[in-house]
DNA sequence: TGCATTAGTATACAAAATGTCACTATATGC
DNA sequence: GCATATAGTGACATTTTGTATACTAATGCA
C-alpha cells in the first residue's frame, strides 16, 4: 500500500471511485448538479437536512476531485455558481444508475413513488 | 424527514443507493462476490488492510440490507460462505461501472494499468 | 503436547466524518 | 435604524468508522 498516494489511499478502482462520491451528501450534489448550474443556497434549499457547513464541506471536496466547478462572482451579497466538471459529467450515468436502483431497491424509496414530476424525488 | 424509518433515513434515493454500498469496504466486498461465493479469509485474503473485525461488520451490514447472503457450515474448523443475493445481483452493473470510473478517473489508478488479467486490480 | 487453522467476539482506544451553533461582511428594502 | 439575504468560517460536540490485541472451540498435524 506504500504506492498510494498520501492522503487518500483506495486499495482497488471500485473503493476509489466510492471515495469520490460516498460522502454524505455528495452523491445528492452530483444529482442536482446534473440539471445545470446550481448557487449554494439553491442547492441548500434542494437538500433539507444539510448544514451550510457540511454542504461547503461536500463541494470543497468535489472541487478538490476535479468533479465540480465553482465559479465566484464578486458581487454584494455575494454569487457562487457550482457546476459538474466534464470529469463530473463522466459519473452521470452511475448518478442515474444509483437513482435507479435506490428508487427501486431501497425499502423506503421502493414503496411509496407514485411516479413523481423527477423533481421532487430527491 | 419523519417518514423515515427509524435508523436509516436518506433523503433521497441516490442518497439510499450510496448508504448501501457505500462503506468503507462493501463496494470491493460486492466486487469479489461478482464471481462466485467466497469463504471469510478468502475475502480477507483478497483485501490486504481490511481487519478481521471491519470485515465481519461490512459482511453483516450488507447481510441486514439483504445483499449477500450468509451460508454457516456447521463444521470445525467452521466454514462461512458468502455470496450475492439476488438483489445484491442487481447491483453487477453498478459495481462494474464504479470499477471502470475508478479505473479511468482516479489518479492512483489511471496512471499505471499495463492491463492485468482482471484478478490483481482489485 | 503444542501449534496452526477457522470465523468470529470482546474490549479498549484512536481517528475521521459529520453535525450544531454562533458569527462575519455588505448591500438592499422597509 | 433594522431586518434580510448571500456564502461562507470557527469552535466545538457527537457519531461513525477504524485499529490493535486478546480470546474462543474443535480439529489436524508433528
Amino acid at each position: 500500500m506504500e504506492l498510494c498516494p498520501p492522503n487518500r489511499s483506495p486499495g482497488c478502482p471500485v473503493e476509489g471511485a466510492l471515495d469520490a462520491i460516498g460522502g454524505k451528501w455528495k452523491g445528492v450534489v452530483l444529482f442536482h448538479l446534473l440539471d445545470g448550474k446550481k448557487r449554494f443556497n439553491e442547492l441548500r434549499r434542494m437538500m433539507p437536512g444539510v448544514t451550510q457547513r457540511m454542504l461547503t464541506r461536500q463541494l470543497r471536496e468535489l472541487e478538490a476531485d476535479g468533479l465540480v466547478h465553482r465559479e465566484v462572482y464578486a458581487e454584494v451579497p455575494p454569487r457562487v455558481e457550482y457546476s459538474l466538471t466534464a470529469k463530473g459529467e463522466t459519473l452521470r450515468d452511475i448518478i442515474l444508475a444509483l437513482k435507479a436502483w435506490g428508487e427501486t431497491h431501497v425499502p423506503y424509496f421502493a414503496l411509496s413513488k407514485p411516479r413523481l414530476p423527477e423533481a421532487e424525488t430527491a
